[in-house]
DNA sequence: CGCAAATATGCGCACCCCGCAATATTTGGA
DNA sequence: TCCAAATATTGCGGGGTGCGCATATTTGCG
């Protein structure tokens, strides 16, 4: 990867982070694409050559998040669907680089703020849930290759991405409303396990 | 009803109208905000007293239709789980007095218009998700009370509300792709039916 | 009828997003 | 090494949007 592409990457990763901590310290409307960009060190020009709106830098982390599923579960050697799906998606909401390169010092703080960010802007509720839609072709293009379906003519493979992300989104909400913490892992895992099982009344 | 409150529902019904049918024709953002008000006989600025947005009205119908499927299910008598969602969701899909009141010339253009809307329009994908995660909450609580989980603690009913409203959008994309058309009311059955057997590889 | 509450309208403003054209930077080859 | 092509960044300008606020109009009720 040449230089060119290693500093698209890292102003778009500033970018979104710069958006992301603002947000959660100010609330949405309060930051102005202006103090992202200067957070970022770019004109408020170039912070639209990457992003085509305030909502989308917000969201890019989760989308690329999403995007690392598809490819996760691609590459999961031969065994049952929802086997592979699990471990496509729990190692994406573990602990990452990314994560740790800007740590946050009071955690229940952080997790209050980011939940009111998703929970009170409209706008971010649809951005989030429009990147998710986005993966969903990703997602369900590796679930026709492995149950040898095809996207173009059947439901199902629509349908399990659909599901899955359906599944991702609830346990992720739960998590961030949740009083004591609960594990994320645990709720991913619960949520997908009870999909599987076809939701029968517990 | 008095009066105030028909025709508040009334000019909602005709922004909402026009804002679609007016996006149908032209794409979404050949439309003003301005040409909205004038085709139901308001103010511009009234415009914004019943919608937060352009793409909020235009997805207007499609959130009401939601809100049905939450408040059929609670009406549904006693039954099992999924034979109440599948009876709550088919008739919302079926011919109602509102597309009676607006005849469409050419059934398969205006498909083809719709699926072209909401294919191409970022804003429009966010909101139409978004209304979606509104009805969630609904959904989740009918759910709840026909399964005795508690919403504020249980992930199980808006897990289930996630993953039908996930069946719905997945057969209602497909429905608007396929070519001949399938009948939305097969793909509803089938994409449910499927989720609540738990997904099985076909 | 006449008043209080709810609703519609007009005006103005801050901000967002993007097209365009000029400038700056990186890349790959002579 | 140096230059030309490809690509990125920036400044400028404009069309729209969404909303706060003050005002006019309509509705329901005593």
């Amino acid at each position: 990867m040449g230089l060119r592409e290693r500093k698209k990457a890292e102003t778009r990763a500033a970018l979104s982070w710069a958006a992301i901590r603002l947000t959660v310290e100010r609330g949405f409307d309060q930051v102005k694409v202006e103090d992202i960009a200067e957070a970022a060190g770019v004109s408020p020009r170039t912070f639209n050559n990457y992003f085509s709106s305030k909502a989308e830098a917000v969201v890019a982390r989760q989308f690329d998040r999403y995007l690392r599923i598809a490819e996760a579960l691609s590459e999961r050697p031969a065994e049952p669907l929802w086997d592979a799906i699990t471990h496509a998606v729990l190692p994406q909401f573990g602990p990452d680089a990314e994560t740790a390169a800007h740590p946050v010092g009071d955690a229940a703080r952080w997790r209050a703020g980011v939940y009111a960010m998703i929970a009170q802007q409209p706008a971010l509720q649809g951005e989030m849930l429009r990147a998710g839609s986005a993966a969903e072709a990703r997602i369900a293009e590796a679930v026709a290759e492995r149950t040898g379906t095809d996207p173009a003519k059947d439901l199902y493979p629509h349908l399990v991405a659909a599901a899955v992300l359906a599944a991702v989104n609830t346990a992720l909400t739960h998590y961030l409303r949740s009083d004591p913490p609960v594990p994320v892992e645990r709720l991913l895992t619960e949520a997908i396990t009870r999909i599987a099982a076809g939701l029968p009344t517990p």
